[in-house]
DNA sequence: GCTTTAATTCATTATTTCCCGAAATAATGA
DNA sequence: TCATTATTTCGGGAAATAATGAATTAAAGC
């Protein structure tokens, strides 16, 4: 399906375009459903070629997936691989520091205290 | 002192370059005390000249800051950018969606660790 | 089959990034 | 001052990235 070769080197540079960002960000408000490209291409006001290199890059990365309907292409959250993102931040870069991760502190021990 | 022009896609763009995110993952290692480029250089087997321009890329994004002691330079993580880009990710992009965000979730919707 | 709609691919151009070695800068100490 | 150590800046060349418009592919409906 996919060549999946995601690492969180990658992930960071596509999220690491302003407009991929703007991208990502508007795609993960659309949730399950997702967004065609045509309505990501109207709202951020960009070219289809543009957007469409774009996207596929967000996709190569891991951090979307796509389906068509009918001659619609709509693009969507991974939400398996956007986790393991927000894990290797936390957890692997951060490693569960507080003063690194703030409130999502909790989340990188367990809710448990370091030792 | 910084031209303070980090923004989230900028930081995400310096965390994207493999190298860069190793240095990254190793500063934050040394704690609040850092590490001077020399052993960083050492220890990640790269030209001098090339880790510089690493370490200045992290420092232009808000992630490391610096100092100097004696004739070393020494790098450190700052802390509350990149709380800040943490919370970007978990709070704006993500919007605290436990199927995105996984554990660092509970984080999100209020700051309450799973008990 | 033809037309319309939707998106991608392609070719081009401009820009940026990345890495290296050499030279320059900065701080220290003899 | 001179030598040493540590790091940065500079210059160049190769590679990657980004944006654009034109051409192409794909699906649908008539």
């Amino acid at each position: 399906m996919m060549p999946a070769h995601q690492s969180p080197a990658q992930q960071f540079a596509a999220l690491g375009n302003p407009l991929r960002l703007e991208v990502f960000r508007f795609v993960i408000r659309a949730g399950r459903e997702g967004r065609p490209a045509g309505e990501i291409a109207q709202h951020l006001d960009v070219a289809p070629s543009t957007l469409s290199g774009h996207l596929s890059a967000l996709q190569r990365a891991g951090l979307l997936t796509s389906r068509r309907d009918r001659q619609r292409m709509i693009y969507a959250v991974d939400p398996g691989h956007v986790r393991d993102l927000v894990e290797f931040l936390l957890h692997d870069c951060c490693q569960g520091q507080p003063e690194l991760c703030g409130l999502a502190s909790a989340a990188c021990d367990g809710g448990r205290p370091p030792d």
